[in-house]
Order: structure tokens, then sequence, then C-alpha cells
DNA sequence: ACCTGAACACCGTTCAAGT
DNA sequence: ACCTGAACACCGTTCAAGT
């Protein structure tokens, strides 16, 4: 019930439908069967249709990217070490619930987007309140984002780190240790 | 020059030998021209002839995982803190000479292979000196072996981070704020 | 046991149409 | 401008041979 449309007809496709499909595609079945070619299904038409409205693969994955971040909630806190603790919190669940798109994240470093732009402006206002200098409010600001994600990237995937493997870890004391590497990092930081 | 053999001519292969023609490729081609295909072509044999040395490519890649580790140097000092500093730069350093694997390196965690387990057995000897308890000992070093990859897979790809964006970071730049970071969770670890 | 030839079931992307 | 049909240049992997 796909191919009823000629060379000409338009299937009235939108990028904002483009992404919509493929980040559907991206929660029910994962990264390894988000294919052009399953969206361009999953939306009924021909696989190179997607090329009217999405450059490449490449760019529409960056796209899906900082959609995520969308998800992550601004502290309620003023206190600046209370307030990052939050951020990266929220943080790390919402990345935690996209385990799958963690990878090339990382190494793409996260998204120049406007939601990663967002929080990325709260994280500096929080650090320089608590004290940092402009140098080193970029420097924390880095750390604490590397860690997070590397930490949601490896929670991600449930293999153990290190001697003493075997049993995989629960999720709630892969949880605790994320958040107690985290108080180590902003003790470091805030030096308190 | 590659086809002068006939289906029972043997060709001499190896895993070794398999696992050395891929890691050629990765280093001089990178991780995107690391094909079954291509690593066949360099050894002059039909694709699917590695299939008698190495069951999937997921397998190779992870055994290649494992042999980057093995350029990772163990520390001088007996010192608690220098010492466990001293493996993480080391790692970082190393790591960084193959950014091309760390996304998938992160994401498996890090190959639970023979070099794996022998810097985390240095790791906890020297956090255990250092005071910690025996469950602390563990969530330290997952912690740093987050925090170290990330950075490294991070630094890999030179995409800027946050806002006031734009200019990519030099590289000492880079390696100044990783060494920054580690001293803060270093500090919150040992609580010096 | 180790290799080849041929094939299967895919990919992302481009190009020349049609409306 | 937006879509289709057909194709290009690839993938990883399997299967049935041959020696």
């Amino acid at each position: 019930m796909a191919n009823r449309r000629g060379p000409g007809q338009r299937a009235g496709l939108t990028n904002a439908a483009v992404l919509g499909a493929a980040r559907a595609i991206l929660v029910e079945r994962g990264l390894a069967e988000l294919t052009m070619r399953a969206v361009a299904d999953a939306l009924g038409v021909a696989p190179n249709a997607l090329y009217s409205h999405v450059a490449s693969k490449r760019a529409l994955v960056d796209a899906l990217h900082d959609d995520v971040l969308a998800e992550v909630t601004e502290p309620a806190t003023a206190e600046p070490k209370a307030g990052v603790r939050e951020v990266m919190i929220s943080s790390y669940e919402v990345l935690l619930r996209h385990a799958d798109l963690l990878p090339i994240y990382l190494a793409r470093q996260g998204s120049r987007g406007p939601n990663a732009q967002r929080l990325g402006v709260i994280m500096d206002a929080l650090l320089s309140l608590a004290g940092l200098s402009p140098d080193s409010v970029g420097e924390a600001r880095r750390a604490l984002i590397v860690y997070t994600i590397g930490y949601a990237t490896f929670s991600g995937s449930q293999v153990p780190l290190g001697p003493n493997d075997g049993a995989p870890m629960p999720p709630d004391v892969v949880r605790r240790d994320f958040e107690r590497g985290l108080d180590w990092l902003l003790t470091g930081i805030t030096g308190s």
C-alpha cells in the first residue's frame, strides 16, 4: 500500500516528519535499524525522497542528537553545586534513555544545537556563581559533560569494567556509582 | 596479482595475520575504511576467507580494542595518587592515538581482554593503598576510566563543547584541560 | 581445515526523468 | 520543488563446492 504515487505526485513530506519517523525507529528498533530506507519505508516513500528534506544520514542523526537534549530539565536550585548536580543527573537520565545514540554523540561532541547551547549557558552561570574563574568555568563544564555522557554511554551497554567481572551490575548500582563519581568531581571542582 | 589460487590452495592465513592487516588499515585509513573486504584485499584473499580465522567483524574489532591497551605503560611511582594519575595519562595518550576506535570502545566498555584486566588490577592496588574501601575502589576505578576514555573520545574529534564555540581548541589546551579535570576527580576521590 | 566463486540481503547516495 | 525508478558502488555473511 505504499507505491500508488507516480513520479510527479507529492507525498507532503517535511523535515519534521522525516525527523519524527527517524526518532520513532530509533526508540522502537534501535540505532542498527535506523536506516534511510527504513525511514522512507515508514513514511511510504522511496528512499531517495528523503534527500529533498535532509542533507544526509549524518545530518539527520545530528538533528536527532539535539532533540534528545530538549528533555533535560533545568535546575530548580540556585545554589551552584546543587544546581550543576541536578543538571548533570537530569542529563544522565535523558541520555540513558537513548543509549544507542551516545557513542556517535560523544565522538561528535554533543551537537552545537540549540538545546546543547541552552544547557551550556546554564552550567556556566552556575559554575561562575560557585566562584570559578572564566577559564576554569569552561574546563569544569567540559569535564562534567564528558564524565556524564561517558558514564551514560558506558551504562547503556551493560558490560562490567575492570577485574572481578562476570556478573552484570544492576541499574540502581550503576546509577549510584555515577552519582558518587559526579560528587567526587564536583568536590574537586568547587573545593568543598 | 591477487587471484592465482584455486579453491583448494591455502594462503597461509592466521588469526594474527588478519588482526595485523586490520590494525594497519585502521591506523592508515581510519575506521570507516576498515571493512572485511579491505582486510581481505590487503591479504590477497577472498573476503569470506577471513571467516576461517575470525568469527565476525565484531570479534575482530574487539580484539583490536584490547591490542591498543598493550601500549599503556605501568606507573613508575608507588605513591597512589601519582601512580593512578600516571596510568590515566598514559591511557589517555594511547587511546588518543586510536581515536577512531573509541566510540565503539566506550559503548562496549573496553574489552574484558587481558590488557584491560592487567591495568584494572594495577589501578585497584593503588586506590586501595590510597585508603579507599573495597566498594569505593571499584567506583573510583570506573569513574576514572569513564572520564579518561570519554575525554579521549571527545578530544579525538575536534569539535568544541558548549557555548562560545567556533574556534577548534588546540591539542595542547585540550590535553591541559584533561589533566585539570583528572586532578579534580583525583582530589575528590582521595580527599586531598 | 582452509580457501574460492557465487550469491543473498542489505546499505547510502546520485542521476535522469516526470509533474 | 518534490517525488519515482533505476542504478552505482558498496557492505557483512553464508553456502556449496574444491583440495
